[in-house]
DNA sequence: CTAAACGGAATGAACGTTCATTCCCAATCA
DNA sequence: TGATTGGGAATGAACGTTCATTCCGTTTAG
C-alpha cells in the first residue's frame, strides 16, 4: 500500500528546494533528506525526477486553475472578466510564491517548452477561460486583432514579470496595485 | 600573448552552445570542442564557468544597447521615443535570436537576479533611456504612476515573451507586429 | 633558447539511480 | 492470546556517469 502522506512529504520538499534553488541546485538526496525520507523511496512514488518535475506540475495546475475560477462569471462584460481572471492569477502568485517560481522555473525549462507546444498545437487541457475570452474579444472587436500567442504575450508577460518583481523583494504589490497592473494589461489589449 | 580571436572563437561556441541547450547543457569540455580549443586552454581566458557566463552576458550588453540607441532623438515626443527603443530591443532579438536566448537564460538564473539587484539598488549603467523616459513620462502625467519596476514590467514584459514565442516558432514576428506589439505595450503604460 | 601558450588526459566531487538488506505489520497458527 | 511468518515498504551505501577544474608534457612565438 502506497501511504499518501510520505508522497505529500516528497512532494512538498520537492517544490521548496526547486523553487528556491532551481532544477539542478536540488539534488534527488537532498529532497530526500528534507522529506525525511531514504532517498530509494522517492523511487518507489516517482519513476525518475523527469517525471516528479512534471507530476509536480500537474499537481499544481490541478489546485491553481479552480481557485482562479472561482467566482468567474461568463455572463459578465469582457474586461470585468479579464480583470477577475487576471487579478486572480496575480493574486494566486503572490499568495504562493513557491508556486510561483516553481511555475516559473518550469516554464523557463524545455519541460515547460514541450508543456506549451502540446497545448498550443494540441488544444490540450488548462484554463482555457483565457483563449475564450480573447477570441470572442477579437471577434466581437473589443480586443485587438493579434495572434492568439501574442494576446497571451500581452497579458501574462507583465504579470508574470511583476509577480517575480514581488517575489524577488523589488517591489510590494497589494490589491490595490494588483489590479491597476492587470488594468493596464487590460488597456494594452483593448481596441 | 593572448590571442583575441581564441578568446573570441570561446565566447562564440560558449554563446551558441549554452543559447542552445542551456548552462547546464553546455559543458566546458564541448564549449571547448566546439571552439577547437583544449579544455584548460579556456581557463586561461576565464577563471571558472561562473566568469565565462557573466563575461559573456557583459560582452553581450555592449554591443546591444549602442545598436539600441541608434537613432534615438531625445527631443521626440515620449511615445514617439518609447516605440523606438521597444521596437529596436524588440527587433535585436529577432534578428540575433542567439542573443536572446542567452540573454532569458541568464536573467532565469542566479546569476541573472544578483544582476538585476545591483542594477536596481546601485544605479549600474545599462540602457538608461528607457528609466529616463519613465521618470519623464510619470512626472509630465503622460505615463500612468506606478512604480519604476512595475512600469519595465509592463513593457518588457510583453516584449520578451512575444520574443520567446517568435523564437520557438509559435508565432512569426515581423516589422508590422513588432511596431503593433510596442504600441500595445505603449496603451499599457499610458494614461 | 626561453618562456609563455596550449592541449587534453587525469582528478575528484557531485549527481541520479539501483539494489541487497532491514523494517514493519497484518495474517496465520498453536 | 502470544508467537511465527510472509511480503510489501523503506532504506542508504554503492555504482556508474558526468562535470568543472587542474596538471604537466608539448608546441609555438620572440
Amino acid at each position: 500500500m502506497i501511504k499518501q502522506d510520505k508522497r505529500d512529504e516528497i512532494v512538498r520538499a520537492a517544490k521548496e528546494l526547486i523553487a528556491e534553488h532551481g532544477f539542478h541546485g536540488a539534488p534527488m538526496a537532498m529532497i530526500a533528506e528534507h522529506a525525511k525520507v531514504g532517498a530509494g523511496t522517492i523511487y518507489r512514488y516517482f519513476e525518475n525526477k523527469d517525471i516528479l518535475i512534471t507530476e509536480l506540475y500537474k499537481d499544481l495546475e490541478e489546485r491553481m486553475f479552480p481557485l482562479i475560477r472561482e467566482g468567474y462569471e461568463a455572463d459578465k462584460p469582457l474586461r470585468e472578466r479579464f480583470i477577475h481572471l487576471g487579478t486572480g492569477l496575480l493574486r494566486y502568485f503572490i499568495e504562493n510564491p513557491l508556486d510561483f517560481r516553481y511555475v516559473e522555473q518550469f516554464h523557463n525549462s524545455p519541460y515547460g517548452v514541450a508543456h506549451r507546444r502540446d497545448k498550443l498545437l494540441g488544444e490540450k487541457e488548462g484554463c482555457n477561460e483565457f483563449r475564450d475570452l480573447f477570441e470572442e474579444g477579437v471577434s466581437r472587436q473589443i480586443i485587438k486583432e493579434f495572434p492568439l500567442v501574442l494576446l497571451f504575450a500581452l497579458s501574462f508577460g507583465p504579470l508574470v514579470s511583476a509577480a517575480r518583481d514581488h517575489v524577488l523583494g523589488f517591489v510590494t504589490l497589494d490589491d490595490v496595485l494588483i489590479t491597476r497592473i492587470i488594468e493596464a494589461c487590460w488597456d494594452g489589449i483593448k481596441k
